[in-house]
DNA sequence: TTAAAAACATACTAATTAGTATGTTTTCTA
DNA sequence: TAGAAAACATACTAATTAGTATGTTTTTAA
């Protein structure tokens, strides 16, 4: 990687903690800047203006760690129950990067810029629907392996476990983090009703 | 009420679908003054700084409303099932204020405003409990009325079931209001489950 | 009816904002 | 190794922000 897109990627990396905690409005250049330690200069040589940095940091940083924590532990799936809590279980419990404060930087960003931009709209669109197809597909092959029933419907349970999500990711933010283990152990007792 | 009084409430008003469609802090006190029509010393008269006035709309506004809409469809219940579902679908369907771009007030400003002001974390952790609490004891009717299992955890679903509303509010943003229809199918089949 | 208080109006301020103009330094390539 | 291009640095600008100072008008109560 080149000194440019060591830059790039710092840039990205330091400012995505900066607006999970603010808001990405309420993050200033200014504040990136500070936090950074980058000119004005050199931010604005590797982005046009703030949105592509915003709409770089869901792309560059968001997007591959997504993939990493939700989709992966989706795929080749035998047990879609057992795969899916397990996955929710270690996101919400165990990654340092998160905190109940905060919620979850994905679920932020829709709240916030995906009625007031497309662009941010069609990015994190594009995030959540492999998620949802990540599922689905978990879902589809538990039905081939007999370990959920074969008319539940994928599409409508994906949607259902995603609402949980994000809604406990807001909830969180006013009740704390126990309320993930409450969330989590009705999740368990839903997941158990699919088969 | 007096003239006062209507100047005041008429402000809270009109500046909810604002905070609603552009969120708390990118909604500018002069964007307020523009659609209110008030002017700014009358503003300042009213309400002593921007917080107050956006506290204000919470508790005057949003919380009245929430309780006709989300609380007392719950009060002497039944079949908790048949409520909370009617409930869900009136306010996600029915309802001509919101908007699916735009998901909640209350979610959105939890989202927003609660890991950055306490003041709002409280009043709005206070609604929402509210609505919590309405949920768990038409849970407990229902456990009496023998219309849900005796042995089912309250406080857990009536936290699953809200993380759902919250979730399916900031999914509909990105996935349109046809994800309310999904949502509220799955809804259905979860609530079945409980008895 | 009058005076005091409540309610409202206007013009301003200081701070912050995203973004730019215009440089200098560093890196790469012929 | 020279020169061109890439990468970075600094100082500025115009717009927007919440909030205030200082008024005028309207309402209320004696």
């Amino acid at each position: 990687m080149s000194k440019a897109d060591n830059t790039r990627m710092s840039i990205l990396k330091k400012a995505l903690p900066l607006v999970y905690k603010n808001g990405y409005q309420a993050t200033s250049i200014d504040d990136i800047i500070a936090t950074t330690q980058v000119t004005k200069g050199a931010l604005y040589y590797h982005f046009k203006n703030k949105d592509e940095m915003g709409l770089a940091i869901i792309k560059y940083v968001m997007y591959p760690s997504m993939q990493n924590m939700l989709v992966k532990p989706l795929l080749d799936s035998q047990s879609p129950q057992k795969e899916i809590y397990q996955m929710m279980e270690k996101v919400l419990m165990d990654d340092n990067f998160f905190d109940s404060k905060y919620g979850c930087p994905a679920v932020n960003l829709i709240d916030e810029m995906a009625p007031l931009n497309k662009d941010f709209a069609n990015v994190l669109t594009k995030l959540f629907k492999e998620w949802k197809k990540a599922m689905v597909d978990c879902l589809n092959a538990g039905k081939k392996a007999n370990t959920v029933k074969a008319d539940l419907n994928s599409e409508q349970v994906a949607i259902f476990i995603l609402s949980g999500y994000s809604g406990i990711r807001n909830l969180g933010k006013i009740l704390g983090k126990s309320s993930y283990t409450e969330y989590l152990k009705e999740l368990k007792n839903y997941l158990m009703t699919l088969n």
